[in-house]
DNA sequence: GCCAATAAAGTAATCGTTTTCATTATAGTA
DNA sequence: TACTATAATGAAAACGATTACTTTATTGGC
């Protein structure tokens, strides 16, 4: 691959020329301008990001660290932000932590040693010393999605507890009240909030759900949630839940396989509610109604605040809370009479 | 952040003896490592992998380039390289090209500029020329899923052919023979061959499906096919596919979504196969029977071949075929006799 | 006790850019 | 005409590592 000097060589002139033609900087007149040009094209020249990126100590390059790159919520935030950043002319360099705090702390060294100029960070949880070196590195950092407390960094967050309130309220005002609620990943702070905030709104409605009709997992998947929920639905009818949030879409789907192999007909036997609102969320029948995140503007704004801050490091920190939305499909169903 | 140069000075030594301690190469006492392991821990020391590139002329980075992030298949697939290539102590620089010519090329720039050892593309199939440019540049490739003729690059590529063949092989053998097919994306081999493979098997089986049977959208989504679909299920009975092919998962999602509208129940009213296996077949109700393409190992198997290339360049390129393989799960039914 | 390995450390060149500084030519101004 | 901006170029010093070369001690074999 061609470097700088030999472009130089080729055109017959300095490569201090050669790079002003490049970055279209300083003075350089037509004629030199132009040999410099074919030169460049004869030599099929591409000016060396690494090279630029060690003498003028930024890299354009962002580090997006996600828990699981083949989760349909993270899969497609990490692609908005990719998108967004590649607008502002950044690159993404994107890792899946796998919900295991060892990779997420060899990434975040990674990212350290690849000196990034930011990181969007959606955190494992598992613990938030690694996010203070990269603050102590001085390495601008949003987090996203779930929150991590007393950590000097930005934030996009949602209203998770306010959705799971009125993902909740909807299944009330449907006149459910023997409601389940499926959740999961206790170190999740978002998943707490969501289960504090239906519970609030059961228990407003004088509908507290008893124990066990809560269940937490260890895991947010597919099949934690079928598994809950075959438990849950395995009951005699007057036992039975006429209702379940799962607390994710997910979870929610696992609901639906589960009520499908009992012979279960939704919404007509069970109302199903989910979170996040993936794009399966759509595509499943019947619908699932769930509480919608906005996925593409929570990546677009984690990735322009952090530009903002990388250009301007002297800015305060910001936490933005973006809301959260009741879309109603067709997986819920007032309450029948005769139950 | 600390340069070796800083540590060197804070412990008293040359910074060549900081570098041999770094990466353990040449000798260096015990007493100086020792000392030179608390300089780099007191100034929080970490190496510039820019240098380090810079100097060793190669950086531990591959790019991937996908048409969508957004999309399971390719989500899965991402997340498979990327888990692969950490284990081999590479870095993933992860595009998303959203199957724009465009993009698909201002990437391969990039990537070309960022000096990465190697590359894994699932090409858009718009052009070939960019494809070039990198193997020009001498750079490492190895094409996934979409195979496109006439480049010198490495290939990993399933049986599309022969998948899409006992696909439609399965549907016969149930006895149906009115079956529509939906595919998309002229411009993928892959979907072509599927294309070909599945319209050979009815072909043989006497069936050989009619122009009005066979749609061939622009985009490979949900929206494209759910429209295609409901175009061909909104017929009389007897005119009606008893069964429909759609050639990737989340196209058949949409052709759930036509019949639950059209209260076409599945498998009784219609069989539905997929191709892909997405999780989402798998959480659907009811299980979408599809033509599995082991996501995972395509992923893995990229990776671990682009890196033997990128470490012995003497390699002939190599083409991987992999197998696809029937999942038989409750979208498919034995064609009622009364039809 | 001498010589050749080997161990241990440092000096300086190098990777491919950008950018400061210096130098010269040219044009504009008083 | 002399002087000062400004235009146009090049030389050379960074950036932060690795590594080829030196240089000096130390050890072991004879």
């Amino acid at each position: 691959m061609a470097t700088i000097k030999e472009v130089a060589q080729h055109a017959g002139v300095s490569v201090a020329t050669v790079s002003r033609v490049v970055n279209k900087s300083g003075y350089v007149s037509v004629s030199l301008e132009e040999r410099v040009r074919t030169a460049m094209r004869e030599l099929n020249y591409k000016p060396s990001a690494l090279a630029r990126s060690l003498r003028r100590q930024v890299t354009q390059t962002i580090g997006v660290l996600v828990p699981q790159l083949d989760q349909p919520f993270f899969s497609t935030l990490a692609f908005a932000i990719e998108k967004t950043l590649f607008g502002q002319d950044y690159r993404a360099l994107v890792c899946s932590s796998e919900e295991s705090r060892e990779k997420e702390d060899a990434y975040i060294d990674i990212l350290l040693r690849q000196r990034v100029d930011g990181v969007v960070l959606a955190p494992t949880g598992h613990n938030t010393e690694n996010i203070h070196r990269l603050v102590d590195g001085g390495v601008p950092v949003v987090i996203v999605d779930r929150n991590l407390p007393h950590v000097p960094v930005n934030r996009v967050l949602t209203t998770n507890y306010q959705g799971a309130w009125s993902g909740a309220r909807h299944l009330i005002e449907l006149g459910h009240c023997r409601i389940a609620l499926i959740g999961s990943a206790p170190h999740s702070e978002a998943m707490n909030h969501r289960l504090e905030g239906a519970r609030q709104a059961l228990i407003e409605a004088g509908c507290p759900p008893p124990d066990d009709m809560v269940v937490v997992n260890t895991l947010p998947e597919f099949e934690h949630s079928y598994q809950s929920a075959r438990r849950l639905l395995d009951r005699p009818p007057e036992k039975r839940p006429t209702a379940i949030f799962a607390l994710n879409d997910v979870m929610a789907m696992g609901v639906y396989h589960a009520a499908s192999e009992l012979g279960l007909t939704l919404p007509d036997d069970l109302s199903v509610v989910g979170f996040d609102d993936i794009p399966a969320a759509r595509y499943i029948v019947p619908g699932l109604t769930t509480v919608a995140q906005p996925i593409y503007q929570m990546g677009e704004a984690a990735a322009l605040t952090l530009i903002r801050h990388i250009q301007d490091d002297s800015l305060p920190l910001e936490t933005i809370e973006l809301e959260t939305r009741l879309v109603v499909r067709g997986s819920t169903a007032p309450m029948e009479p005769h139950r």
